[in-house]
Formats: C-alpha cells, structure tokens, sequence
DNA sequence: CCCTGATTCGC
DNA sequence: GCGAATCAGG
C-alpha cells in the first residue's frame, strides 16, 4: 500500500482534526501508526490542533542531532490542512463506534448506577467515532447517546486496566449508591 | 502495561 | 520516500 492523494488527504484531515496516529493508521488500514507518523513529518505537518486526550506534550530535543524539520514547501497537503475547517470544539480524544459492529456489554454494569446520567460532552466527528473500535479495548466504553441510535457513540478516551472507563467517567459511574454497601460495614 | 508523538536510519 | 525500531514522555 502506497501513500495515493486520497490517502495523504484523509491522513491529513484526520490528523488536523485531532486524531491519533494509531487512530489514523486503523482508519487508513494497512498501515501502521509508524507510518503514519513518519508521512505527517515527512509531510511537515505535525503539531497539529492542541488534543486534549493524551501525549501532545511535543518533546524537547532529546538527540544530539539537531533536526529542522520541514524544510519548507508548501504542499497541496497543506493548502488543504488550511482549508479545511475545524470548528470542533474537543475537550477529549473522541472515538467511537456505532457505526460498525458495536459491543454494548458493560451496558449491564452501568446501567444499575450510572443509568440517569446524560452526559452532555462533545460532538464527535463521524469520521473520528469509527476509529475507536478499531483502536483496542483499553478506552474508555461509556455509552454516549441511546445504543442503537445512529449518534450513539462510546467517550473513548483512555481507560485503566481497572475499569472499562477513563478517569472521568470512572468516577460518575461508582459514585452515588447512597445506601449502597456492597461490603458489609467491618 | 498501555498509550502518545519524535527521531533515526536501513531499505 | 517509506516505515520499523527506537526513543522519550504521560
């Protein structure tokens, strides 16, 4: 598989809006966050829109080669980066699924707890929510929106080997249960 | 351990 | 030009 126009424009739409590399790759398919990231440099795009999901803290030098990256010209690539429009308000990786075959398993586990709460968040871009399935099963699967509706998506954002939540709605999900003592008071 | 992007370097 | 390996950080 080669880097064709069509490629290069998704990867960089996609990465103007804020994806991951691996996101990108598992979007592209057949080919690896690697590659990706070695076209966004050889490209000269690479600090993209500030994300709010995770590394995005661009490393100091640590080389003791010094590297001007992107020499200077002004691709087709770029034209498009700039017109392209990214009104999308992110406070989080998105991700989600919907889209393709989704699993709504921890649907049970939520559903006793964290049923009533809506969940405002974000809008996530369609072509963002169908990446998440295609990354791994560490992200977090809170349901955002009815499963089964077309804007159902899943938060996506980074989960711990703990629960299938990230931080954020780890916390709303075993929170209440005001009479809930699940371990006998010892 | 998982993830992120950054850089190097052989192909 | 390409991307695996490696690195550096969260």
């Amino acid at each position: 598989m080669s880097w064709t126009a069509e490629r290069v424009e998704l990867l960089t739409k996609l990465w103007a809006d804020g994806l991951s590399a691996s996101q990108i790759a598992g979007e592209l398919g057949n080919v690896t966050r690697n590659a990706v990231i070695g076209k966004v440099h050889r490209l000269g795009l690479s600090g993209r829109a500030k994300s709010g999901g995770s590394a995005t803290k661009t490393r100091k030098a640590a080389t003791p080669a010094a590297r001007p990256v992107a020499p200077s010209k002004p691709t087709v690539t770029e034209a498009v980066a700039a017109t392209t429009p990214s009104p999308t308000p992110r406070h989080i990786q998105p991700t989600v699924a919907g889209a393709t075959a989704l699993k709504v398993e921890p649907i049970e586990a939520i559903e006793t707890e964290i049923a009533p709460v809506p969940v405002a968040d974000i809008f996530i871009p369609l072509n963002e929510r169908a990446s998440i399935l295609t990354l791994n099963e560490r992200t977090c699967k809170w349901p955002i929106g009815d499963p089964g509706a077309e804007n159902f998506y899943f938060c996506g954002r980074q989960s711990d080997g703990g629960t299938p939540y990230c931080a954020h709605h780890r916390s709303i999900a075993y929170q209440p249960v005001s009479d809930r003592r699940s371990r006998r008071a010892s």
